[in-house]
DNA sequence: TGTCTTATGGTTTATTTGACTACAAGTATA
DNA sequence: TATACTTGTAGTCAAATAAACCATAAGACA
């Protein structure tokens, strides 16, 4: 292997000295049944044979990161065009227990109706987890874990982004209940539907609920564009 | 050199193919004279030479990021225990001219009183420029500084940390003056204070502003430790 | 028909925000 | 010494927001 770093060493640090490897690791975050869930992998071979982790690869030399998270995701779920966020970048010089290692987390959000787990896994080998049900994870992703939901906490209360993990049409209720599971706060409904309504950034998606026991709730639809249009006129999604 | 990870190639990945260097690049961060402003350094060599950027440097084999950011802040500023915060990794594969070098941008807040500039550094090396007057930077460093003054902008609003850039007593409005540069909004002298104050994040600190043509303001104080007391019973920093 | 459940629309009250007024406490200067 | 000038500090008032709560509507179901 030549020397990958022809510009280096500088003055006191060799190229063996600054050289890592890197890799990305990625909270896939889902909405189930009212719960939120993150989809983690079970380790195959090596050292961590048998523990659950977050997904995770390797970042190409020729490869922008976001790109090699997306490219990572596709390959995991199969679903394109997910909406992808970076976290931070951890370092610890022993997090990885082979070498030094960095990597940089991200998080995603899909919509469970779109996923399906790529072909090839089994149940043994990805799953998703209820986030208050998180086993001990390998290396540090417990940390990176932690991180991504806290940065989902603060993101989804400034930024219209919570519409990733819902189906295309849905209930204010769904809406709702979307906010009170991942802020872990109780909300009034009726108050609920006020603000989210008085923003006009829904479109009614012209239909009803189907299959349900009471009064079918209207649909809703949530149109990224509108809230570009609303943005440029110096609206500031807040909850 | 050896291989430095044994542990690769995977499958389908050889070591040359995951390999880079990693920097880490911080935007220094003070407010001087009602001005937010950023420290650049110019560089001395290589292909760059000339040109302003953010200071910055590699990050050695055995050591943290946050230690990596830590000690080139030290090195630089000459100062311990500076406000650091991890922003965001910028790896486009084109963004260093020589070769894949990923960075970990970071920002820092200082108190321009601690500060003097490393002994070495002469003012055609290292310079406080204004936000608003930022030139073009090397590489993607205008990108890593426009994340930082985002992210900061966005902290500053939800966590106590604009008290880093202020000397150890300040008045009431010289706090608001830094909200009002780092926010780029107007406010009402007397709304800041009944807000400020009402959340009893501040103590008086007992003396008077000294050396001013009209009536002096008292002088107040951050206290890190009221405020860790005040966010354990629920308390939450909102601007 | 009545009961149950959620949807949806309002009301009421307390709290917060924003705009503004007034006076206090100093310095500068005529 | 009086007056103007500048910023500090306190308070008022109306508007906007948020929180708690109530009432009726629409269905499903027995």
């Amino acid at each position: 292997m030549k020397n990958p770093l022809p510009f280096l060493p500088t003055n006191d640090l060799s190229a063996a000295e600054v050289m890592s490897s890197i890799t990305i690791d990625c909270c896939v975050f889902s909405f189930e049944k009212g719960y939120l869930e993150v989809l983690l992998v079970q380790h195959g071979e090596g050292i961590s044979k048998g523990k659950w982790g977050l997904p995770g690869g390797w970042i190409k030399k020729e490869e922008d990161i976001d790109v090699a998270a997306d490219r990572l995701l596709s390959e995991l779920t199969g679903v394109k065009d997910i909406y992808l966020e970076q976290v931070k970048t951890f370092g610890k010089p022993d997090r990885f227990p082979l070498g030094r290692v960095i990597t940089v987390g991200y998080y995603a959000l899909i919509n469970r109706e779109d996923f399906k787990v790529k072909a090839g896994f089994t149940a043994s080998e990805a799953k998703w987890y209820r986030i208050k049900d998180i086993p001990d994870l390998i290396y540090d992703h417990n940390e990176i874990l932690q991180s991504s939901l806290n940065r989902l906490r603060g993101k989804v209360k400034r930024a219209p982004i919570g519409f990733n993990l819902l189906p295309e049409k849905f209930t204010l209720l769904q809406l709702m209940q979307l906010y009170t599971e991942i802020l872990d706060v109780e909300m009034d409904k009726s108050n609920f539907r006020r603000k989210f309504l008085k923003m006009k950034l829904l479109q009614e998606a012209g239909g009803k609920q189907t299959g349900v026991s009471h009064r079918a709730a209207k649909l809703y639809r949530f149109d990224e564009e509108i809230y570009q249009n609303l943005t440029r006129k110096g609206f500031n999604f807040e909850f």
